[in-house]
DNA sequence: TACAACAGTAGAGTATGGTCTATACTTGTT
DNA sequence: AACAAGTATAGACCATACTCTACTGTTGTA
C-alpha cells in the first residue's frame, strides 16, 4: 500500500509517518520494476509497526527507546538472547517509572494530608 | 539568600533556577531597603518547591503541571477543596499512566515469548 | 489534454525544557 | 582605584517529537 493508505489506515498522519521513516522506525520499499516514480509501498509489517509506536508512545518511550525495541524485535541480526536483552532492559525502566510513580503518588498523598491539617 | 547559594544548596544550575522563575515556579523577592541592586532574595520555601519540582519532574510531570500543583500547595487565594481537588486530579493521571505502563510490560512479555518461540 | 489528487524531498516552524552567551551593572577585596 | 566574582536581562542555541510549507513530479479521471 502507499502513505495515503497507510496513513488511513493506522490514524497517523503522513507527515508523522514520513517523520518516522526519516528516524528509521519504518521502512517502505520501493518497487524497482516502476520506473516513472520513486513511491514507498508499505506492508503489514509497517502496520503492525506503527501500532507498536503508538503503544510504546503512549506509555512515554522515546523514539529512540522504540527504535531499538523495533530492531530487537524484527531483526535477525542479533541473536535471540540479545533480542531479550534488550527487552528485559525495558521491562526494567518500565518497573523504575512504575515505581517513581508510587512514589509520586505517596508524595501527593501527604500534600493531601497537610492540606486538610492546614485548614483545621 | 542570593541566587548562587540557593544553585549550591539545591544542586540545581543558576541557569535552571532563572528558567524556572521566569516559568512562573518560583518567585525570588527584591528588598525595597535596596537602591543599588536588583537582586532576588530566595528563602526555604523556595528550596523547598525546588525540591518539589524535582521530584515531580523525575515522575515525568510537565512544568505546567508542577506549576498546577505548586499552584494548590502555597497559594491561600484557592479552597481547600480546589486544592484537593487539583491533587487528586494529579492523582488520577498518574494512576492512567500506572495502567499504560502495565500494558506496555504484558505487551513486552508476549513479545519475549514471541522471540523466545521463534528460536525453537 | 487538463487538472485534481497524490507522491517525494528539503527545510522551516512549533512546543517543551532546558543550557549557554553577551552585555552591563554591583559587590567585595586588595 | 583596580579587578575578580556575582547578579540581571535578553536572546541565541540544543534536543526531542512532531507539524507544516514549498516545490516538484506522477497518476488517474473527465
Amino acid at each position: 500500500m502507499l502513505i495515503n493508505e497507510l496513513s488511513k489506515l493506522t490514524g497517523i498522519t503522513i507527515h508523522t509517518i514520513r517523520f518516522y521513516e526519516k528516524s528509521g522506525l519504518i521502512q517502505g520499499k520501493r518497487d524497482s520494476t516502476v520506473k516513472s516514480n520513486n513511491y514507498f509501498h508499505y506492508d503489514e509489517e509497517t502496520v503492525e509497526k506503527l501500532a507498536l509506536i503508538r503503544d510504546a508512545k503512549s506509555v512515554g518511550l522515546t523514539i529512540s527507546e522504540i527504535a531499538q525495541l523495533i530492531h530487537a524485535w524484527y531483526t535477525n541480526e542479533i541473536s535471540t538472547a540479545e533480542k531479550l536483552a534488550v527487552l528485559d532492559e525495558k521491562l526494567i525502566s518500565i518497573d523504575e517509572r512504575i515505581k517513581q510513580l508510587k512514589e509520586m503518588k505517596k508524595l501527593i498523598g501527604q500534600f493531601k494530608k497537610e492540606v486538610v491539617q492546614n485548614d483545621c
